[in-house]
DNA sequence: CCTCTAAAACCGACTGGACGGTACAAAAAC
DNA sequence: GTTTTTGTACCGTCCAGTCGGTTTTAGAGG
């Protein structure tokens, strides 16, 4: 059962992707919430305090939900484990709403932003760490930040099928680059 | 001669890059500008109009002067001119508040967004175009995007440097597959 | 099962300040 | 002297946050 206070955040999510950050006000998301202000208050003590709900539930949330992945694939020995979890967060979050609220509350302060700044700098550094080549690394980085970047402003999604043959693709050249073959290959030698 | 608009539009920029679009004011845009609110509202009727100001700025400079290069390049007979335009571009625009500001103020609602969804759509279209392998053109363009987004969001800038070198790398590869050098293969044959 | 009580959750009128926009005076430019 | 531009005082609205009150829930006692 979802608590209310995620139910508020639903709330501020919907109505951010569709009328922005400008419009949002706490009655606004009361009403959105089927709810009253005081309702809102009550859960959240300030706008501050439920725009970082916001921010913080999906910033938690893809974290956890990367890193086990990650361990998943790293237990079953495959290339690339947090790349390719990456790629896996980033297409169930595809067509929600998350992603692109969270970017458009992050733009409105630098105490928003500073929120999720460090996970991408975290995820960035990993994603890197596992492939030896770190220009390629480097790429597949912003390939990933480049399709939440097109998600959050709404420019033509590719399809689905279309980002699944790229994502192969990617992964393809990355797994062939990973620490992981590297060391492979030296044992060879 | 900068016009007095232009300066307040630079003003703006700058605060959004400080600040974010929360304590953006008419009264803060005056202050920064160094002028009053009456000076700022009678070279913009309305605040709408202000910060449409600043996005058609960016949005038609980076068009006219991505185009320009591109046509340049076009005439030197280079291998994917427009993604290459693009690049430079990007670099021109590393270190200034343009591109930052310009996301974070279409952050605030859909009638901003809509002013450069066009553009980043069109030039999507026209880098897919030049090369032939449509995944390729694709990773291309997210990169790019990847590359704007971690400049809006003050995620850790890599260096001049890196930058450079992942630039060429997929310049290189792209240039191997641009429409130009299919059609040279083909005529090989 | 019902009653009472207290806490938790929620409601909504109200307030105080901020902020966009207006009106008009003052100054500058031409 | 006329037009363009800037300054300033002011108005009306909007909105975050408060606060007293109401409902709902949970539990204890009978």
């Amino acid at each position: 059962m979802e608590t209310t206070a995620e139910h508020i955040l639903d709330a501020v999510e919907r109505l951010v992707c569709i009328e922005g950050t400008r419009k949002l006000t706490i009655d606004a998301v009361a009403a959105e919430a089927g709810m009253s202000k005081g309702g809102v208050l009550y859960n959240f003590r300030s706008k501050q305090e439920l725009l970082l709900g916001v921010i913080r539930r999906v910033v938690t949330e893809v974290r956890e939900r990367t890193y086990a992945l990650s361990d998943k694939l790293t237990e079953q020995g495959v290339a690339c484990p947090i790349l390719r979890a990456s790629f896996q967060i980033y297409k169930e979050y595809r067509e929600k709403t998350a992603p692109k609220a969270l970017f458009a509350l992050a733009a409105q302060e630098p105490e928003l932003v500073a929120e999720f700044q460090d996970m991408s700098t975290e995820f960035g550094r990993a994603i890197s760490s596992e492939i030896s080549d770190p220009v390629l690394g480097h790429m597949c980085l912003l390939i990933i930040d480049g399709l939440y970047y097109r998600q959050a402003l709404d420019i033509e999604h590719c399809s689905a099928g279309e980002i699944d043959e790229l994502i192969d693709r990617v992964l393809e050249i990355s797994s062939q680059n990973s620490r992981h073959a590297v060391l492979n290959a030296e044992a060879g030698n």
